[in-house]
DNA sequence: CCCTGATTCGC
DNA sequence: GCGAATCAGG
């Protein structure tokens, strides 16, 4: 694999959205965790928070909550100083509702709406996480360990890039950089579109799909008379324009 | 052990 | 320029 403009791309907004090189990298396919990192130091987009913290970073960190901020006294050593921009976290976001409930009533023609769907569970602890579970996908796919064979390019490729800017009604959606491991990646709408965005449901384990959408994307063969033209979810083959 | 990013260095 | 090997912290 080589580093296409559209590949040098996604690194990049995915990088500097804070996911962690083995997701792009596995995000990217044909590419290791080391190759994300090597190349993404080359274009520059050097140091996000690291988890390995130099000597100097370590005292700092250590000594600046602690003593008083006005101290400040100058070290000999320009300390860096690393600013935590915003806040990633990019592992643990299931499904941050903050709907904007102001008026924003432009765009979403037919949207309709979902905010009655507000999460309940007052306090009901999130404690059972997935158990290893193997099901059975609802297309009656054979199950297979995530680690046995890499999963078929399903549907169109998320590959291509969002545009950085969403439309705000789709802020709360799920984007490309709200990807992660836990949540289903079946792009819903057609990238570059504003509307464009993931569907974000809590994945079949193992799968990078729900269970609703591992039956679209896994479809048992069914005996060649008794099918039917392919529904090519997404135009088939994407075209070269221009 | 696992994970992470950083760095090196042969290609 | 690339990325495996290696390093080093969590």
């Amino acid at each position: 694999m080589s580093w296409t403009d559209e590949r040098i791309d996604t690194l990049k907004t995915m990088w500097e959205a804070g996911q962690t090189a083995s997701q792009i990298a596995e995000a990217l396919g044909g590419v290791s965790r080391n190759a994300v990192i090597g190349k993404a130091h080359r274009l520059g987009l050097q140091s996000r928070p690291s988890p390995v913290t130099t000597k100097e970073e370590a005292r700092a960190a250590e000594s600046a909550p602690a003593a008083a901020p006005v101290a400040a006294a100058p070290a000999p050593k320009p300390s860096p100083a690393p600013v935590r921009t915003a806040a990633p976290a990019p592992a643990a976001r299931p499904a941050p509702p903050p709907f904007a409930t102001d008026s924003t009533p432009e765009a979403a023609p037919a949207a309709s709406e979902v905010d009655d769907e507000a999460e309940e569970a007052p306090s009901a602890p999130p404690v059972k996480r997935e158990p290893v579970l193997r099901s059975v996908g609802p297309g009656g796919f054979v199950r297979q360990a995530p680690g046995e064979q890499q999963p078929p390019i399903a549907p169109a490729p998320p590959r291509r890039l969002v545009p950085a800017r969403t439309a705000p009604e789709f802020a709360n959606k799920t984007s490309l950089l709200d990807l992660n491991d836990k949540i289903c990646k079946w792009p819903l709408g057609h990238p570059g579109e504003p509307d464009f965005h993931f569907c974000g449901d809590k994945v079949n384990p193992g799968f990078p799909y729900c269970v609703e959408h591992c039956g679209h994307a896994y479809q048992a063969q069914l005996p060649r008379r008794d099918r039917r033209a392919p529904p090519l979810p997404f135009g088939g083959p994407r075209m070269r324009l221009g």
